[in-house]
RNA sequence: UCCUCGAUAGCUCAAUGGCAGAGCAUCCGGCUGUUAACCGGAGGGUUGCAGGUUCGAGUCCUGCUCGAGGAGCCA
């Protein structure tokens, strides 16, 4: 990266921490925030962060001289500087490198009371400084590869020949008009914060034949658990005549995708965050399929008290999942807990095309898909079966009139892929900024 | 909405019904290879709020507020 045969001319390299090992024995100038320092008389150890890692800076009053040794001696945490200095490999600094530093700029002095110290916190503490708390490595990991999950699914997708069209976020009713939903006045007419695009996708694919959406969803259920947000993202594909069984290979392949692709471009955040990627390796198609009544059988053997046509609670899908190292599809649940709109299963009316994905560790449900009616007197019953206003459903009902076609779809949760795929026990980790039960800010 | 647990220094936590404490952070001082550095010193409190019992309440009782975990709910 650079000559170390240095002439009257030292040239001084714009890096970053990630990048910092291909100059080795050269000058760079590193621009981050004082994530941590151990002073010793005269040297002083200041540890670096910059975004993309940590490194430790090494400086000593022969280095820099009396004055700004001082100065940077007592410089507050999280500081803003730029730093000058040599590349030197050495195994006593954390990550391998370390910075010999020859000059160093503050940009902003942080005032002295910079309240995440590296100690141990709580985690309502930790929630009401989110603003700070994601400046931390580990927080920074988590996001990085929730990123890098967004990406695997856009990267695969479109490789797949989809076209990403998104739908609203301002609706004028429910989805499916089971869910509690945010309302917010729209000029004087109520609208509803979308729940789902997938309405929107089906129109979507008749257009393009195979789109997905990605966006946010919102739903104003008191739900308070590990597993659930007020505001999460989902992405979702449709593809117009794909099957129910195409589309559960589909997930698996998309699955399989995400996680390969994390294990390939996220080492250091996996190791970060203590995450072991040899259970994650596993993730292979084909998942393993198993009925919804062949779930309760299990279920019942294993001593819990269901009958069918009864839904999953979470400790019944953790139970479920326990048997399967990989993902497991959960397939034809009963048609009456299931929504309006799927697709009822040939020769067995009573269950429908529809698949849940339930993800290994006891992370539960992390894709909900399956075939949708496309038969246009079918729906027209299912709505008024389900009591849902027709006049809002019209336009649906239009895409069964127009040149339908078999066509499924699934929906995915990013912070419960997030959850699982970095081992975390909440998904309030895996959002910038969580919007939960009693908690919108910051 | 329900169940369980919790709230004491900026943070994490101690304190048998009997003087309000420690570690970290902050401030001052020391130390040329630290690894959440270490060593010495200082400042820092309406014990979530409102009542009650008691000679005496951080501690026991009642109500409330806030939070956490879970249930219900939830593609």
């Amino acid at each position: 990266m650079c000559s170390t045969n240095s002439t009257t001319e030292h040239p001084i390299y714009d890096a970053t921490v990630s990048k910092v090992g291909a100059y080795e024995n050269c000058t760079v100038r590193l621009k981050g925030w004082l994530y941590n320092k151990r002073s010793s008389g005269k040297i002083i150890f200041i540890i670096l962060r910059d975004g993309t890692g940590i490194i430790q800076c090494v400086a000593s009053v022969n280095g820099i001289g009396q004055d700004e040794f001082e100065k940077l001696d007592k410089l507050n945490q999280e500081s803003s500087l730029i730093v000058e200095g040599v590349v030197k490999k050495d195994p006593r600094a954390p990550g391998g490198y370390e910075l010999e530093v020859k000059n160093y700029y503050i940009v902003s002095e942080a005032f002295d009371d910079y309240p995440i110290t590296l100690k141990e916190h709580g985690i309502e503490f930790l929630l009401d400084n989110r603003h700070l708390w994601i400046r931390t490595p580990r927080q920074r990991a988590i996001l990085t590869i929730r990123a890098q999950i967004v990406k695997a699914c856009r990267d695969f997708l479109d490789k797949e020949g989809f076209v990403n069209v998104d739908a609203p976020i301002l609706t004028p009713s429910a989805c499916e008009g089971t869910t509690t939903l945010f309302s917010t006045d729209y000029f004087g007419e109520k609208a509803y914060l979308s729940q789902s695009g997938q309405l929107y996708n089906e129109a979507a694919i008749m257009a393009f034949g195979k789109v997905y959406c990605f966006g946010p969803t919102f739903r104003a259920e008191k739900s308070k658990t590990r597993r659930h947000l007020i505001e999460f993202w989902m992405v979702e594909p449709e593809a117009a005549f794909m099957t129910f069984d195409e589309m559960l290979v589909l997930e698996e392949n998309m699955v399989t995708y995400i996680v390969e692709h994390v294990l390939a471009n996220c080492q250091n955040e996996l190791s970060e965050i203590g995450r072991d990627p040899e259970k994650l390796s596993q993730v292979k198609p084909p998942f393993p399929r198993i009925t919804y009544s062949d779930a309760v059988d299990l279920l019942k053997r294993n001593g819990v008290d269901i009958s069918w046509g009864d839904d999953f609670g979470a400790a019944d899908e953790t139970a479920i999942a326990k048997e399967f190292a990989k993902p497991v599809f959960v397939t034809h649940y009963p048609t009456k807990i299931k929504a309006f709109y799927m697709q009822p299963t040939p020769g067995d009316p009573e269950t429908v095309l529809g698949a849940d994905l339930l993800a290994p560790e006891g992370y539960g449900e992390i894709i909900g898909g399956g075939e949708r009616i496309y038969d246009y007197h079918l729906l027209l019953e299912r709505i008024h079966e389900h009591n849902l206003p027709l006049e809002d459903y019209e336009w649906y009902l239009d895409l069964r009139k127009y040149g339908s076609v078999p066509h499924s779809g699934f929906g995915m949760g990013i912070e419960r892929v997030v959850a699982w795929i970095c081992g975390l026990g909440h998904v309030r980790e895996t959002i910038p900024f969580p919007r939960m039960l009693n908690r919108l800010r910051p």
